[in-house]
DNA sequence: CCAGAGCGTTGAAATGTTTCAGAATGACCG
DNA sequence: CGGTCATTCTGAAACATTTCAACGCTCTGG
C-alpha cells in the first residue's frame, strides 16, 4: 500500500499492466477469471495493484457491461421506520447477490418520485423496488418498458403487469378487530385515513367484515378519519375521541398504522386516561417503537424485512431469469398482543 | 413518448443524432450548453430525444468526467432515527447541488464500513460523509489520500486532517444535569455506555462538571453503564435502577441517547412507577419519537438535519474549492423540556 | 469584393473497463 | 519431426458520453 499522498491521477488497468509487465487484458483476467492466469503472473499483477493503490473504476465497468451493479428502493416515507426495515431486508438480499442498494425517499410526493425514477434510469440500475405514491402511475410502466425490472412493495397494482410483495391487509384488519372482540370490546374506533390509501381501505374493510360476522351493529365500529398516517394525526384523533360523550365513546381503537397508534397512546395517557383500562389500542406494522412504547403496543405484525427480502428476490429473478413470470407475493400478518390490549 | 414496448437496446446520443440529422456533438451540446445551439436545431434534437425515449447514460458521463454525481453517507446505526434525520439533511444539500445521495449503513461494524468505503471508492463518489465506527481508523486516511473528500459526522477526529460536524457533547451533558438540578434533583443517574464511544464519555464528563460546579457530592451522580445505546439496554438499566435500595435510588436519570431513555421510560412505567414523579428522565438527540412518547421526553436537542446539511456543505467546499481548509463545525445543543422532567 | 468576426456545427480523441479471437509457447503423440 | 492440444497471454474493439480544435457559413464594414 503506497504511503505517499498519491501523486497524479488514480492508476488504471493500463498502469497496472505496465508496472507488472503484462498486457491489460491479463490484468482484467486477474480480477475477473483468476483461474485462467498462471500463478506467478497473478501474483505479480496483484503486487503491482496494491503498490499502485489501484481501485477499479466502476463507471467504466458499467459502461462496458451496459448495466450497473446496483438495486434501488424508492421508499414512501422516510420518517416511518417501517420503510427502513423493508430497506434493510432488501439490502440483505442485495448483499447476497453482491449488489449495492440505492435508497431514495419520495416523501409521498409524486414529483420527487419521478425525479428519483429518472435518475435511476440514467444510472441504469439493475432493478427498482418501489412503494409508489400511486400504484397506478404510468411512470412505472414507462420504467418497465425500458427493460428495467420493477417490483412494487407493500402496495398492489391491479392488472398484474408487475411483481409485488405485500401483506393481506384485509386479513390484518380482521385479526385486529377479532382480538378486540375477544377482549370484550363492543364499541371500537377505526383510526385512519385518507381512504385514498389502499392500505387504509383494506384494513378498514377487514375490520368491518370481522365486526359484521360477529353480529355487531355496524354503527358501533366508528371510523375516525385522519389526514395522514402520522403521530400527530394520531394525537388529534385522540382529542376527538376524548371529546365524545361517554356513552358513545369506544373502549378500544384500531389504528391503521403504528405511528397513529403511538400518537393516540400519547394523547390518551397525557389526558389522564389509562391504557388499556380506559382505552385499548391496536396498531399496525409492529415497528420496533411499538414494542418500546411506555405501554407496549399490540400490533398487527408485517414481516418487514421479509417483505424487502422477497421483493429483492423477485426483482433479481426478473432481472436474470428469461422465463420469469410476474408474481404477487402475499404475506399473512400476525397479531402480536401486548399490554395495550391486556385484559381489563 | 414512444408507446411500443421499446424494441432493441436503449438509444444513445448517436441514434438521436442520426434521427435529428445532426452530429452527436450537437446532441451533447443540446444537453450541456443549450445556449450555444440554434433554436431550430435544438427543437429538432429534443423531438428526436423524446421520440426515441432517450435516457442519458450516467456511467458514460461519469467515465468521461472522472467522477460521479453522487455523495455518500455511511451511517453508524440504521435502527436509530437520529442518523436518518442527519441523512435527510445531507440529502437536502445534495439536492441543491443536483447530486444524488448514496446511503450506507455500517451497523457499527468495522468490516461492513470497510466494504462500503471500498465500493464507494470504486464508484468514484464525489465525497463521503461518515459517522465512523472508529474515528481514528486509518481507512479514512486511505480514502482521503485518494483525493476523495471525507467529512466526519457527529464524531471528532483528533489532528484536524478532516472536516467534521458535531455538537458540543460536553455542553450537552452540562445542560441536561443543570436542568435536573434546577428541578430539585439531588441524586441523579447517568445511563450510558460503553465508554469507548467518545459521545458517551463527553456527555458524562459534562454531566460531572455541572454536578461538581453545583457543589454536589460526586457519589450522588451515579453512572449506570450500558453495553450499547439501545432501547433494550435502557430497559435493563431501568431494572438495575429499580433494584437499588430506596435511599440510594436516584430521582432522575440522564440517558446518553433517546433510545436508552425510551427503554428506561418503558421499564419505569411498566413497573408501576410514575414519570416524572418517581423518576425524571432526560434523553439526548431529541429524535421525533422522544416527543411522541407516552410521557413526552425532555431531551438535549441536536440540530439533526442541520448537522447533515452543514456536513454536506463542507464536503462540497472541499470537493470544489481549491483553497479549502478543513473546518470543525460545532453546534451548541439545546435543552427541550417536556413532561418527563416536569416539576414534581 | 474582400478581410475578419461571430455563430453553429462537426468529428475525432479520450475516458477505463471487459471480451474475444487469435497468437505464442510448450507438451505430447504418432 | 510434423501435428494436435492445452495453456497463457495479447491487443484491438466496443461501450456512451463530453470536450475541443477546426471548419464553413453568413454578415459587416471598408
Amino acid at each position: 500500500m503506497a504511503q505517499q499522498p498519491l501523486t497524479g491521477r488514480t492508476p488504471s488497468v493500463k498502469d497496472v499492466a505496465a508496472a507488472a509487465g503484462v498486457s491489460l487484458g491479463t490484468v482484467s483476467n486477474v480480477m475477473n477469471r483468476p483461474e485462467m492466469v498462471a500463478a506467478g503472473t497473478k501474483e505479480r499483477v496483484e503486487r503491482a495493484m496494491s503498490e499502485l493503490g489501484f481501485v477499479r473504476n466502476e463507471s467504466a465497468r458499467q459502461l462496458r457491461a451496459g448495466t450497473s451493479r446496483t438495486l434501488a428502493y424508492v421508499m414512501l416515507d422516510g420518517t416511518n421506520p417501517f420503510f427502513h426495515d423493508v430497506a434493510a431486508g432488501i439490502e440483505l438480499a442485495a448483499e447476497d447477490a453482491d449488489l449495492s442498494l440505492f435508497i431514495c425517499n419520495s416523501d409521498s410526493r409524486a414529483e420527487r418520485e419521478e425525479v428519483h425514477l429518472d435518475r435511476l434510469m440514467q444510472q441504469r440500475v439493475q432493478g427498482i423496488l418501489i412503494t409508489p405514491v400511486n400504484p397506478d402511475s404510468p411512470m412505472l410502466d414507462e420504467v418497465s418498458r425500458r427493460g428495467i425490472p420493477v417490483v412494487i412493495v407493500d402496495r398492489i397494482r391491479a392488472g398484474g403487469g408487475f411483481c409485488s410483495v405485500a401483506v393481506d391487509d384485509v386479513f390484518g384488519g380482521r385479526i385486529a378487530v377479532e382480538h378486540l372482540l375477544d377482549k370484550g370490546h363492543r364499541r371500537v374506533a377505526f383510526v385512519g385515513g385518507p381512504e385514498s390509501i389502499g392500505q387504509v381501505r383494506e384494513r378498514l374493510q377487514g375490520a368491518r367484515e370481522a365486526w359484521a360476522e360477529a353480529g355487531m351493529p355496524a354503527d358501533d365500529l366508528v371510523h375516525l378519519p385522519t389526514a395522514a398516517l402520522t403521530v400527530s394525526e394520531g394525537r388529534s384523533a385522540g382529542e376527538r375521541l376524548s371529546g365524545l360523550p361517554a356513552r358513545r365513546r369506544p373502549t378500544a381503537a384500531f389504528c391503521a398504522n403504528d405511528l397513529l397508534a403511538l400518537g393516540l397512546l400519547q394523547q390518551t395517557i397525557g389526558s389522564g386516561q389509562r391504557v388499556p383500562d380506559d382505552l385499548a389500542i391496536v396498531g399496525f406494522d409492529d415497528i420496533d417503537f411499538a414494542a418500546a412504547a411506555a405501554v407496549p403496543l399490540t400490533s398487527v405484525r408485517q414481516p418487514r424485512q421479509e417483505l424487502g427480502r422477497t421483493g429483492a428476490r423477485l426483482l433479481l429473478d426478473e432481472a436474470t431469469n428469461p422465463d420469469h413470470v410476474h408474481e404477487q407475493a402475499t404475506f399473512i400478518p400476525e397479531l402480536v398482543a401486548r399490554a395495550s390490549t391486556a385484559a381489563r
